[in-house]
DNA sequence: GTCTATAAATGGATAGAC
DNA sequence: GTCTATCCATTTATAGAC
């Protein structure tokens, strides 16, 4: 019975941790405030400190949390088992997909190159990432190539950016694109008019 | 002769504009500090604020002028003379050509998301901008889809997306990038093969 | 591990003379 | 229009009891 209050010193951690995600996203490293974390969980300020030890050190393992959930986005998709023209446009659909449901995530990316990307940790978790979605997009590439379905000569990353650069701009551009233009682009009808037009316009990229 | 001291009134707010963006750009609009522009002006703190009245004042003024730099950038490229491939081509040229040579344009526009686009002025010129690129397009599309060059049914909106979104977001997300797959994306060759890729995939996307 | 209270520093904004 | 000096609110960070 000697440990009544480090019970929950798990849970404190992950609840902070959450809290701010939310605040890091919306008003980046610099606009967030420790106070305000602080005001949003059942704990204090002095947690946070004792935790995490100072305001870029939460930052930081905010970023490589966040990081860690679109890391198996490739996995499970089953890619193998389908041509290779349904597998990348699957892949596209699901990268369009995943964005669309963390704008949290894009906005903590986006803030962190604003931050030019000092609060990612060098290697680990997040250099797996890399591996992972290059040589996944390297088998497919290699495999609709030998099967006449894609042209040769294709890049891994190239491909990656391509695709992610429109999953990613429509969600972290959505508030000047929005005023720009005077239109919502969460709009159903034009998302799910986006997430055909990025995925026929990869495709048509590859094709043979 | 009783105008002595006002005489650079107009090159002290210049000055202080231009600094100012860097600022803003480097850092955003929580990031960066007031003390620290005014100290690479040959001005004082005490002008800015004369000036532009508050950080945020100074900071809409940066984002305005900012604006003012891709308003035209349709413009003098002769369009028209062009057959609509080629126009549309050389439009994805000028597009990627200007976004990489203006990083701090895409890092304050970047900025300006995380800041829910509340520096932006609701009209005027910004406004300005919506109407002179989607009118181009539009022109563009009926012209090539009447000459059978483009599919019909293509939404100028969606193709702008398609275009910007790979421009902006290899230099947006330049830092994340460079640390994730441990390449910089200012490489020569890079860009010179991602230049022709987005070009490539807007023509093969609208090619009837 | 957790709390209250407070220190220490930063940084936006202004006073008031010239 | 411009300058120096300074105010004061905010905010990161810590002391110290329990």
């Amino acid at each position: 019975m000697k440990e009544k209050r480090q019970r929950d010193a798990d849970g404190s951690r992950r609840e902070i941790l959450e809290v701010a995600t939310r605040e890091f996203a919306a008003k980046g490293l610099a606009g967030a405030r420790v106070d305000e974390i602080a005001a949003q969980t059942r704990t204090t300020k002095r947690m946070i400190y004792y935790h995490f030890g100072s305001k870029e050190g939460l930052y930081e393992a905010v970023i490589e949390a966040a990081y860690g959930g679109i890391r198996d986005l490739e996995q499970d998709l089953g890619l193998d088992r389908l041509a290779p023209l349904d597998a990348l446009g699957l892949l596209v659909d699901a990268t369009f997909d995943y964005h669309d449901a963390h704008p949290e995530f894009v906005r903590l990316v986006a803030g962190e190159n604003i931050n030019e990307a000092r609060g990612m940790p060098g290697g680990g978790s997040i250099a797996d990432r890399n591996e992972t979605v290059l040589a996944t997009l390297r088998a497919l590439l290699s495999r609709g190539e030998a099967e006449g379905a894609f042209r040769p000569g294709l890049d891994a990353l190239d491909l990656h950016l391509l695709i992610s650069s429109f999953c990613f701009y429509r969600v972290s551009n959505r508030h000047t694109l929005g005023r720009i233009f005077g239109r919502d682009l969460r709009d159903a009808a034009m998302a799910a008019r986006h997430r055909r037009m990025i995925r026929d316009a990869v495709l048509a990229w590859v094709r043979a």
